[in-house]
DNA sequence: TAGATAGTTAGACAAACATCTAAATATCGA
DNA sequence: TCGATATTTAGATGTTTGTCTAACTATCTA
């Protein structure tokens, strides 16, 4: 169920956070340089992504390193798709 | 700005009336009905997918027909479509 | 115009959320 | 092993959100 990653998706630093992704991989302190936030505030954003399953994480020595999960962006995308073909607005 | 409906998304109960409205035009009665929890709630949740212009409502005698706007949603739908054409997961 | 029906608005409240500072964990380099 | 760097976890706090009941507005019917 997509439930979680809607809700990942209300908020606008992460859908942010995932802009930046889609452009390629980042470290959690790259990421924190295009915010006004605190680092642990951007942490709780990426745990939360990442409970989303939007996100995975891999350490690389002393970083995290974050990227787009494509294949549950694509889930998304799929619950979207069955409003694009209304068929026809009958009155209206 | 798509923000605020993303944030009308998040909420289950939110999808679901979309997802009724996907089939037709419903009345905020018969929209209540497939739901447990109380009219004005119910009411409370139309006033937020009109607010984020994914559904429109016009009267009809008693009744207030809602009815899906497709055209915001498809502008939901852009902004997701951004992510698809990721070019090639270089390494990872 | 009075009563019934459909729906919304007002106000209250508990749960969830975004944010912060302080402290903890993990890794690297000397 | 010690200090520096990168990031997360813990705990607190103010705001937003989803829900409720009670009261209000609008329309129809007789």
């Amino acid at each position: 169920m997509p439930g979680e990653g809607f809700k990942a998706l209300a908020d606008p630093t992460r859908r942010h956070i995932l802009e930046l992704l889609r452009e390629g991989n980042r470290t959690a302190g790259e990421l924190a340089e295009h915010f006004d936030i605190s680092k642990p505030s951007l942490s709780h954003h990426l745990a939360t992504l990442k409970n989303a399953g939007l996100v995975t994480d891999e350490r690389h020595g002393q970083n995290i390193v974050y990227s787009l999960n494509t294949t549950v962006m694509q889930d998304l995308i799929g619950w979207f798709m069955g409003f694009t073909n209304t068929e026809g607005d009958k009155d209206e």
